[in-house]
DNA sequence: TTGTGTTTTATTGCCTCC
DNA sequence: GGAGGCAATAAAACACAA
């Protein structure tokens, strides 16, 4: 009898309770025995079945001489290939199934068992190394955004801070230049603004204290913002109304709206101020 | 050829379910 | 308590570079 058909032959139930071993005479070979058989069996010069017990190597010598080894053996491809399609269809095995595949293979039931059992081992690890890679890719990606957003977020920070601080200092200049409306004798400027009004230059005067401060008409915001009102270089255009009391300039060194129309008053009462 | 890493087959112990 | 599943592990078989 093949050796290995006498092992397996009792292995078609679970051996966790000594049925499969039974035969086996002194109760299998676990793989530390295993290792301690091998050695045996090297120094016999021989190779041991795989399944052996102690008890078979001391008294069954003539086992070894008269019969070649039994070696694990893979299972044949065309085995393999059944075995995966039954796999995919169902990676559970029913003990009909496992009957009738070890039937049509040629191999015990257990064996059947064993490979399902094996198979679903490697499916598993093949299903965490997927989720892995997964998450590994949805966390760069989220990763990816994080750095971006923080980036943005970044530069839309110092815009602000440059935006600021711009507006401050034109505040503070406004804030002069109004101090100046009081007292125009002590700036140089309005004079000379008042001399051009005074020459009859024609239409209506073009100097306002936004000119004064400014030199640059350029807009302080960045593109793709806008004020609350005119903050063109806080010049009112030819289609600015004067009467546009909506024109909120920015707070915190910023004029409100209040503001603006206390300096249009102003303006208006030193008469040479005009909003043309 | 040989050393080494990987894959496959099989065992063992523990756990859960009925 | 028996049956079956799973994790951990052993060991043979296999692949491959040096």
């Amino acid at each position: 009898m093949d050796p290995a058909r006498l092992i397996f032959d009792s292995s078609s139930s679970h051996r966790h309770h000594g049925q499969r071993m039974l035969l086996l005479g002194s109760g299998g070979v676990s793989p530390v025995f295993g290792g301690a058989i091998s050695a045996l069996a090297e120094g016999a010069n021989k190779r041991r079945p795989f399944f052996t017990s102690p008890d078979e190597i001391l008294e069954e010598e003539y086992y070894y001489d008269e019969q070649l080894p039994e070696k694990k053996r893979r299972l044949t491809p065309d085995q393999v290939h059944l075995l995966e399609r039954s796999f995919e269809a169902e990676n559970k095995l029913e003990p009909e199934r496992k009957s009738e595949l070890a039937r049509k293979l040629g191999l015990q039931p257990r064996q059947v068992a064993v490979w399902f059992q094996n198979r679903r081992a490697r499916w598993k690890t093949k299903q965490l190394e997927h989720d892995f890679d997964r998450l590994k890719s949805s966390y760069n990606s989220l990763l990816s955004d994080h750095d971006s957003l923080l980036k943005e977020n970044d530069g839309l920070r110092s815009q602000v801070i440059s935006l600021t601080e711009k507006l401050q200092s034109k505040a503070a200049a406004l804030t002069a230049a109004a101090a100046s409306v009081d007292d125009p004798a002590s700036l140089g400027v309005p004079k000379k603004a008042e001399d051009r009004l005074s020459t009859g230059s024609g239409g209506s005067a073009v100097v306002n204290a936004n000119q004064l401060v400014y030199s640059s008409e350029e807009s302080c915001l960045p593109e793709g913002y806008h004020c609350m009102g005119p903050v063109d270089g806080l010049v009112h255009s030819e289609e600015d109304d004067a009467s546009d009391g909506g024109c909120n300039y920015y707070s915190d060194g910023i004029f409100t709206a209040e503001h603006h129309h206390h300096q249009e008053e102003e303006d208006a009462q030193l008469g040479w101020w005009v909003w043309n």
